[in-house]
DNA sequence: ATAGTACGCGATAATTGTTATCGTTCAGGA
DNA sequence: TCCTGAACGATAACAATTATCGCGTACTAT
């Protein structure tokens, strides 16, 4: 354990953000101006690979960490990319009425809420 | 509505493989060798913005078609990333047992399945 | 029919996100 | 203190995607 691992996973931890690897890189860089991308890239696939930090999938193509390792789901903001997790026992079991297709083996799943946050509520509104 | 535009669209309906970007362009040159890669990527984004087609998220990195316009949603095999849809009315519907945070307006969501295909089933469980 | 216009096409360059390489440095154990 | 391997930083490579630009071709109005 490096300073610069103990420092890059404090950020990602210290946040609820979702950050990407490069904002990460940037926040870091504040602590340990020398730091390189290519470390916090490193450091990022090694927590990962250690589970103590999980990939959010995205439309966008950029990586968003997430060190919330409860199980929750996320409210994605159709408008501004916002990230918010939402607790597993905040939302009731999914189960499925039929068996699924070609002898498919069901072991997760994972659910994502698309909508509005506060901030871009209003102007949603008055778009539509 | 050119030519091309036809072949590639034809190509994306008539498959239920979710393709790449890529896989779809070596189809496509098959019946328009002289096709160029960014003709096809031009052509899925004006797809995508007239909503005749969607894009999958995976945890994969390259951006996986779906022409299916029905409500859906996706088994994704986690061995080989095979997907496969699954109807809408196959599912019970999702509902959340607490109001979302922060003002949080909730307009639609999307439950993705992680399992393994037939295909890949029996080898997942021989390693576990 | 013809000239004009705008849009799609193909080639290619540029950009972006991510990963690999390589020499150097540094932490931790003998 | 010395050794060794792992992590670091710089940079190049790579892959996916997007922008640019000149050309050709289909429609429009005359």
């Amino acid at each position: 354990m490096t300073h610069q691992r103990w420092v890059i996973y404090r950020t990602l931890a210290g946040t609820s953000q979702h950050p990407t690897p490069e904002e990460t890189f940037e926040q870091v860089r504040q602590e340990i101006p020398s730091i390189s991308l290519a470390t916090i890239y490193k450091n990022i696939k090694t927590f990962l690979d250690a589970g103590l930090l999980r990939e959010v999938s995205t439309p966008d193509q950029t990586m968003r960490l997430d060190a919330n390792l409860e199980s929750h789901y996320h409210l994605v903001c159709a408008s501004c990319g916002t990230i918010l997790d939402i607790s597993e026992d905040s939302v009731a079991p999914v189960h499925l009425k039929k068996t699924p297709p070609r002898g498919f083996r069901v072991e997760s799943y994972n659910v994502n809420f698309l909508g509005f946050c506060g901030q871009c509520l209003p102007q949603a509104q008055a778009s539509s």
